[in-house]
DNA sequence: TTTGCCGGGAG
DNA sequence: CTCCCGGCAAA
């Protein structure tokens, strides 16, 4: 029977991952998400903000290791992914390459924007670069292989941006397939590798006052301020999204709906229900924003040989079906939550909270410079109408 | 020159 | 509201 040969491969047991096309179907958006860890922290940093749960499904590949897995459960596998050795680097960076098809493709700019605006927040020493496609106009190659990908210039693919820690490092990597690493990549000025978390005191920069963590429904008109997320999330789930409030369950699209806020208790009687209209931004406390540099990045040589493998994911699959306990999102959510304010610990040299009280009228790029006038549609809503650009803030 | 975006306007 | 653009200031 030849035709069960095409996933032979060892292991009977794992599930053939679904073929290039599948994340191609139409209406769906692909986006290739290359980044340069340097630790694990970081990654726990970014997913649990952005990818976990929500209205899309992730699959990671291992861009070194040529291999796939899956990653549509949970943050926890993740990790136990990328514990796995095929996935860091010999130089103690991780590599990790990401499909991620969204199961609504409104997700699409919504996901970038978080994930942006939680990689400069966090100013993580990692480089992340993404790689947009458009529905299926790519990776139409045979069936099974990304390595169809075509050359970066190709129409569908679109490189997004680079951020490293250091404004200087023209962060220019192209991916080799199996062993070399940090192409051309300058030499990274954190030698004191942190391949394991040394994680440093957890707590944020708190002041003195009590800063409490709520949670804001970002819903238009809506200023609902709670102090769990497990109340926004009801919240957003039957007050926004019209469902049953009977259950607690939930698809994870609220995520998408709220976001954390820093309150300042003293000026607040513990609001439960409402917050006092001081800031109308969505986040809270403005951090520090450090430069960040944007620059291109695109795949080289495409990788010749990707061994997929994996469970081939429902697709609109509802995440947290499994596991109906509201409880055990809530905990994960909370406990990286700590770690968001805290700086990544070996660049914090070079970078200078510098007072700019003056605001000298935008540092970094922005959509159009970032995108170009070619791709208007990519830019934010603010650019694409000369507003201040919402993506890039700073 | 290009880029960011305020203010204003149309629908 | 959403969407667009003239025009100015800064890069
Ligand atoms: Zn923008």
């Amino acid at each position: 029977m030849s035709s069960n040969s095409i996933h032979t491969v060892h292991d009977s047991t794992v599930p053939v991952f679904p073929p290039i096309s599948y994340f191609l179907s139409p209406g769906f958006i692909v986006v290739l998400l290359c980044l340069t860890l340097t630790s694990l922290r970081d990654k726990r940093l970014i997913f649990p903000k952005t990818t976990c749960r929500t209205p899309m499904t992730l699959f990671s590949v291992g861009s070194f290791s040529s291999t796939l897995a899956p990653m549509d459960q949970s943050v926890i596998d993740s990790y136990e992914l990328i514990k796995s050795p095929t996935h860091t680097h010999p130089a103690g960076r991780l590599y990790l390459l990401f499909f991620i098809m969204f199961h609504h493709k409104a997700m699409q700019n919504t996901f970038c924007d978080k994930i942006f605006r939680v990689i400069s927040e966090l100013k993580l020493n990692s480089q992340i670069g993404c790689l947009l496609g458009y529905d299926s106009m790519v990776l139409t190659g045979p069936s099974l292989s990304p390595a169809a990908v075509p050359e970066p210039a190709s129409r569908g693919w679109k490189e997004v941006l680079s951020t490293s820690y250091s404004s200087s490092t023209s962060g220019n990597w192209s991916w080799d397939t199996s062993d070399q690493s940090v192409p051309s990549t300058p030499s990274p000025p954190l030698s004191n590798d942190s391949t394991h978390f040394p994680f440093v005191d957890p707590i944020p920069r708190k002041r003195k006052n009590s800063m409490k963590v709520m949670f804001k429904c970002l819903w238009k008109n809506c200023e609902k301020v709670l102090s769990t997320s497990s109340g926004i999330q009801r919240h957003i789930r039957t007050v926004h999204l019209g469902r049953n409030c009977d259950s607690d369950y939930s698809d994870g699209e609220e995520d998408f709906y709220y976001s954390e806020i820093e309150v300042n208790m003293d000026s607040l009687s513990e609001g439960l229900s409402s917050l006092t209209p001081t800031s109308p931004t969505t986040s809270g406390p403005p951090p520090i924003f450090p430069p960040v540099s944007l620059t291109a990045c695109l795949p080289r040589s495409e990788p010749s040989h990707i061994a997929m493998r994996g469970t081939p994911s429902h697709a609109p699959t509802l995440l947290s079906q499994s596991a109906p306990s509201t409880l055990c999102h809530i905990r994960t959510d909370h406990a990286y939550q700590h770690f968001l304010p805290v700086l990544s610990v070996p660049a914090m040299v070079g970078l200078c909270p510098k007072a700019t009280l003056l605001k000298p009228r935008g540092e970094a790029k922005k959509c159009r410079k970032v995108y170009g006038m070619e791709k208007r549609d990519m830019w934010c809503t603010a650019c694409r109408w000369k507003k201040a650009c919402q993506r890039f803030n700073d």
